[in-house]
DNA sequence: CAGATTAATCATCAACTGATGAATAAGTGT
DNA sequence: ACACTTATTCATCAGTTGATGATTAATCTG
């Protein structure tokens, strides 16, 4: 990838220096430019020209920086990416080590959730912004899958260890699969495209990070556990097709 | 929108008939086409000529059609919408009748997620490529809560009729977000990123439909009790956060 | 047969796209 | 003072983009 970075010197860097010290240095400038492009309109929706033009820089600078487009994004997709991942793995680090055995799925997950759901309802625009771009990329195709296994692994895996501890009978299958849906109503969620208002006729709102937070976390956990705990007498079928592949 | 379209006369259609009647028409040539570049790279990731040329067609004859890129792209989206509405719909209203008084959440969501599942379970490239393309969409922040809501918010409404009457003491807030994580953790398991794939190493398939129907159902039915249904004990408050906000 | 109507292609446009090599600005090291 | 390094802008390119008006093809109607 080979993207251009200024290191990060104590003291005494050669060259030129960034052009006003007051204000963020241009490249955070172009980062956040280009995260609220890209946010919005996805990768192919953005040119250069507009996210040079909203930063006030060439777009010379952002090859400069970067050296492509897409290096752009995936830089604007690490930035924050690593912020969260430390906070959601201390997180559960935490909540671990303080429940000790009394460990459940919904601490688990509300560990998980919180780090992400917290800034959200800070109501940090920026956030807002990156927090969408991961819906986006979750959804994509071609290359999505990809990225986001690249990015957030790591922390998935540690959720996961946290939470077959919690649900000792799991499968492996089933907590990769429930971890699937948590992820697609997480990022649903963090997308705010305005569905649910619309849905709702006003009634829930998508900025309302409050109400995803306390009901995201039980409505998931109860979720995993009725998948992954053993059942004492399964469930009655009902519909045509529930019955059609009894476990 | 005004997107030309050719009646659908009984007999005798005026004017030049399509090139070849063996073949399907140029019009359904052009959507199926677009539909697949679509939803692998969204709607900016394609241009009209990449579309031409895989359908084997002037980039002319798609704006003679539709107009527009957008008119393209909406009719791709509406096409095969009308199909599974109307399923999904009468899945609804079948089970509905079926179960009387014994309807449970369950048994609701499933009749609601059966006829898109099978459809994804029986392998058919284009609906996979339609579903995708849902994903995207409903992770859309410019336009696809707008989207979205125009094309399917009839379905939800009547599923969430139906769950009403399984779960009479939820509140209609409850439901609508109960419901949003559901259509998020449907339309990442439809857009078949390959994510979970490489999570689990390779453990779990995103192509293996009949894994999520069979897990997805009782999953999120789970969550909807949990949330729409009182509750003797609340639970204990598990972690930092979860006690905050105690409803 | 002579219009009328619809289907499809052709040729072309003005604007835009990502990218790049050269030039310049503002320093640091010696 | 002079070479060197980094940051930023300038000018421009070759290819692409969505769109459109004119044209041709094929059939129906009267």
């Amino acid at each position: 990838m080979a993207v251009r970075r200024p290191k990060a010197v104590k003291k005494a860097r050669r060259g030129r220096p960034l052009k006003n010290n007051a204000t963020p240095d241009m490249r955070e400038r172009i980062l956040d430019a280009a995260e609220d492009h890209f946010s919005r309109h996805g990768f192919w929706g953005v040119t250069i020209r507009e996210v040079a033009q909203d930063a006030k820089v060439d777009t010379a600078l952002l090859h400069y920086y970067f050296d492509t487009k897409r290096g752009l994004f995936d830089s604007v997709f690490a930035r924050r990416a690593e912020i969260i991942n430390r906070e959601r793995i201390d997180s559960i680090d935490a909540y671990e080590t303080a429940a000790g055995d009394a460990i459940t799925a919904e601490g688990v997950i509300n560990a998980f959730l919180q780090p992400i759901l917290e800034r959200a309802a800070q109501g940090d625009q920026h956030w807002h912004n990156y927090f969408a771009l991961i819906a986006q990329v979750n959804n994509t195709p071609a290359w999505g899958g990809e990225t986001m296994a690249r990015t957030f692994d790591p922390v998935i895996h540690r959720l996961i260890r946290a939470l077959r501890k919690a649900l000792p009978d799991a499968s492996e299958e089933d907590l990769y699969w429930s971890y699937h849906f948590l992820s697609g109503a997480l990022t649903l969620s963090l997308s705010q495209t305005g569905r649910i208002d619309r849905l709702s006729n006003g009634l829930c709102k998508s900025s309302d990070f409050e109400s995803i937070h306390h009901r995201m976390a039980p409505f998931i956990a109860s979720g995993f556990e009725r998948l992954c705990k053993p059942v004492a007498a399964p469930a009655v079928a009902v519909g045509r097709a529930s019955a059609r592949r009894a476990v």
